[in-house]
DNA sequence: TGAGCGTCAATTAGC
DNA sequence: TTGACGCTCA
């Protein structure tokens, strides 16, 4: 039971703390997953059985983190902690509960995509708008429900539609993502027998982001871990950037409240930024009201200043931040240690043309894109028609893929006759059943056919396959793989060549399959496809042998996992080898830590989001918006360079924004210059002058929420000539004496110059720290 | 069926 | 400005 003699004091009383709810305020860089293992750790070395211990995280990559160092710690027994995201968890349970909410175990979890084609075709049905837009809101209206949200609804019917789709869903033998969480829920409180069962194999509950957590899945927590289990949660009040998809602060705020006698460790002891870095932070966060208060230290140094950047444009902005990342690299830094960071997405492309000039190599994080590709969807759709052939929107969604000359006509009358009939499209599809179709001419009738026939044969196959088997199948057999096989263009030898790779994985599920089956141990935490419902928690109080529920059921076992590890788990994550900087959205930033991080668009606006700025905003947005930036500069460890622009093209307007407001509330002494001026946005003085009363909320072109009305647009179009006042990008420099501005080495006097144009190379003497020979595209002329 | 064109909208994104 | 989507025409 000996902890590791560097833990500090609060991080040694979370994991040692026994009895009753722990909450530990776990500050950025504060060693919190460190903590959370060791508990773990220090649990089983206590005694607790590791089966008795479940651990939940967000994503699956923390959860594949979090098992890792488990295992490193504890060694074979740490299989058979259940380590899992919330999503897996809920879908393990709904696997081995399926019959009570009239599910097989074979159901389908449908994805974005999937439920998006299913509430499109629930609302044409009910001769309601069905394009993207409506349908969107009709899921965020559903989900919203099921979040537990009341909601005023407009239409009046939402609860009849939200049934329909409902009901769509189970016929299906399927469930959408909020179903994992919302199905268990729903079951264990109508079912306290069920519960029970669940309840007597788990005695330890750990909860990882804590702060993130919505409705449902704090209500699982509490079925699970009712006050009075040891459940301890993790997370960070400052951290919490996730309000606009459910996740509601006040579960961390009021942990206190809702389990009594709750003990509370706060961890502020910070293990990664530099002094100035965490200063800057904690002056950003501590202009939130509601929050739990900390406040992080450190024993480093106060580091580098803040490097702050003022840029004429989106682009001089992009190109200053990649002068600054390729000086750095210059002084040793790995491209792979450092980071650019932006509000939204719409900025990441002129920082990768930035990057692209520079040479600078970048990557673009984001999550999964595999699986998202045509090719692989299709494929995946008849993967997982062989499992769940009642799953009709895969079976729509491979009607006439590969061409089968089944158009539009011919699957509006089998839908129709499906539905008249009451059948799923797979049923409908049975001779019997296409001969009574209406309207159809024989060969129409005689593609249906064969179209069954052709599923039938798959069907079959998945009972006694391999999973590799049975995806091979899937792309040959079918005539995926032949369609652009037989094509030349680089992009069908590019589809074939996924689909190819999809059939590589799922031989890789095969061989862990085996391993796992071989060795008797436990798949990845709780056993997700084995063993009967029953045999989970024993029956009678005595807790479950570990290994006890592994009687297993052989047909398509590698196949189910395989599908299911398709719609919880991302793109396989973890492997970024190369020497490359990372570009990504401060919502993508969270959880990692950089040598060197940058951060576009610090402006009114941008940063914060001017949606937290209009009209209707509130309060609550702002303060997200604060934290998002707290998140962002408590990711770098040594540099951290803050950039604004003076005007930025965005969406087609050219805005004017002011330094952003989160700036002025960081101590004037971290940073390496002044802020700039707040300025007059060129129209606003314009438009002053000409008379016109000028009004704006603050000093950009602002557009209003469409909700309030129209979308009024300042300035009008026709304003864009403003661009011309706009410096050059990238600077005519050449001639020797001439001033120039670099990023991080500030002004200073070109002394020498070697060619000419923005690849010209200039030795430029700066006043701080002497001669340097820099590449003309990094300065501009002052 | 698919290429071409006009319209419309535009945070953030995990499972 | 990009991009997604729906509609039209060959």
């Amino acid at each position: 039971m000996d902890l590791p003699a560097d833990l500090n004091p609060e991080q040694r009383a979370a994991v040692v703390h026994r009895g009753g709810p722990l909450l530990v305020l776990a500050g950025a860089g504060s060693g919190k997953t460190r903590v959370i293992v060791h508990r773990i750790a220090h649990l089983v070395e206590a005694g607790a059985p590791p089966w008795s211990i479940l651990a939940v995280t967000f994503t699956n990559k923390a959860a594949g983190e979090m098992r890792d160092r488990v295992e490193r710690l504890l060694g074979p027994a740490a299989r058979d902690v259940w380590v899992s995201t919330f999503h897996s968890a809920g879908a393990q349970i709904l696997r081995r509960e399926a019959e009570a909410v009239g599910l097989t175990r074979e159901f389908t979890i449908y994805d974005e995509d999937d439920q998006l084609s299913l509430a499109k075709r629930i609302l044409r049905e009910a001769n309601r708008e069905a394009d993207s837009a409506s349908a969107r809101d009709f899921l965020a209206a559903v989900d919203r429900a099921k979040n537990g949200v009341a909601d005023h609804d407009r239409t009046g019917d939402l609860p009849e539609l939200a049934e329909r789709y409902r009901r769509s869903l189970r016929a299906a033998n399927a469930v959408d993502f909020g179903d994992l969480l919302a199905l268990p829920v729903e079951l264990f409180q109508k079912r306290p027998d069920v519960l029970a069962r669940w309840r007597r194999r788990i005695d330890h509950v750990l909860v990882d982001e804590f702060q993130d957590t919505n409705l449902v899945q704090f209500k699982l927590l509490e079925l699970l871990a009712p006050p009075g289990t040891d459940l301890c949660v993790v997370g960070d009040d400052d951290q919490s950037i996730y309000r606009w998809r459910g996740a509601d602060i006040s579960h961390i705020l009021g942990f206190e409240r809702d389990y009594e006698g709750a003990a509370v460790v706060k961890l502020e002891r910070n293990y990664r930024s530099d002094g100035n870095i965490l200063a800057a932070a904690q002056g950003v966060i501590e202009k939130n009201e509601h929050r739990h208060g900390k406040r992080l230290w450190t024993e480093r140094g106060p580091g580098e200043k803040l490097h702050l950047l003022w840029a004429q444009d989106e682009r001089d902005e992009a190109d200053r931040i990649a002068a600054g990342l390729a000086e750095l690299h210059e002084g040793g830094l790995p491209y792979g240690e450092m980071a650019v960071f932006y509000r939204i997405n719409a900025q990441s492309r002129v920082l990768e043309e930035a990057m692209r000039i520079a040479r600078i190599p970048y990557v673009i994080v984001r999550g999964r894109s595999f699986y998202e590709r045509a090719e692989i969807k299709d494929a995946v759709a008849y993967l997982r028609l062989m499992v769940n052939p009642r799953s009709d929107v895969d079976l729509l969604r491979i009607v006439n893929s590969p061409p089968r000359g089944l158009g539009e006509t011919t699957i509006e009358r089998l839908s129709r006759h499906a539905s008249f009939a009451n059948l799923c499209l797979y049923d409908a599809l049975a001779p019997q059943e296409v001969l009574r179709i209406e309207g159809l001419n024989a060969g129409a009738r005689a593609r249906l056919g064969k179209l069954r026939v052709l599923l039938d044969e798959l069907c079959e196959l998945a009972h006694t396959a391999s999973a590799g088997t049975a995806a091979e199948a899937a792309i040959v057999r079918t005539g995926l793989l032949g369609r652009w096989e037989a094509a030349q263009e680089p992009e069908a030898v590019e589809r074939a060549e996924n689909l190819r790779e999809l059939v590589g994985a799922a031989g890789e599920m095969d061989a862990r399959f085996e391993r796992d089956r071989s060795e008797g141990a436990r798949p990845e935490g709780l056993p997700a496809f084995l063993g009967p419902s029953e045999a989970v928690p024993a029956a009678d109080g005595v807790p479950p042998e570990p290994g006890s529920d592994l009687d297993e059921t052989p047909e398509g076992g590698a196949l189910l996992r395989f599908l299911e590890e398709i719609a919880l788990l991302g793109e396989a994550d973890g492997n970024t080898p190369a020497d490359r900087v990372s570009l990504m959205t401060l919502h993508a930033a969270k959880g990692l830590e950089f040598d060197a991080v940058a951060i576009a668009g610090m402006e009114d606006g941008i940063l914060p989001h001017s949606r937290a700025l209009g009209f209707g905003a509130s309060p609550e947005e702002m303060a997200e918006e604060r934290r998002l930036c707290y998140v962002g500069f408590t990711r770098a460890r040594h540099h951290l360079m803050v950039s604004c622009a003076r005007a930025r093209a965005l969406f087609g307007d050219l805005r004017f924004n002011a330094p952003s407001r989160f700036l002025a509330d960081v101590p004037a002494e971290l940073f390496d210059r002044p802020l700039p001026e707040r300025e007059e946005s060129p129209w606003k003085r314009e438009r002053a002058a000409s008379g016109v009363h000028v009004d704006y909320s603050y000093d950009q072109s602002y557009r209003a929420p469409r909700s309030f009305g129209g979308g009024r647009r300042y300035p009008p179009r026709g304003r864009r000539t403003m661009e011309l006042e706009v410096a050059p990008t990238v600077a005519p420099v050449g001639a020797t004496g001439m001033t120039v501005r670099h990023a991080v080495f500030g002004v200073g006097r070109v002394v020498a110059a070697d060619g000419d144009g923005p690849d010209a190379k200039l030795t430029v003497r700066f006043p701080s720290v002497g001669d340097k020979r820099i590449v003309a595209r990094f300065v501009t002329p002052v």
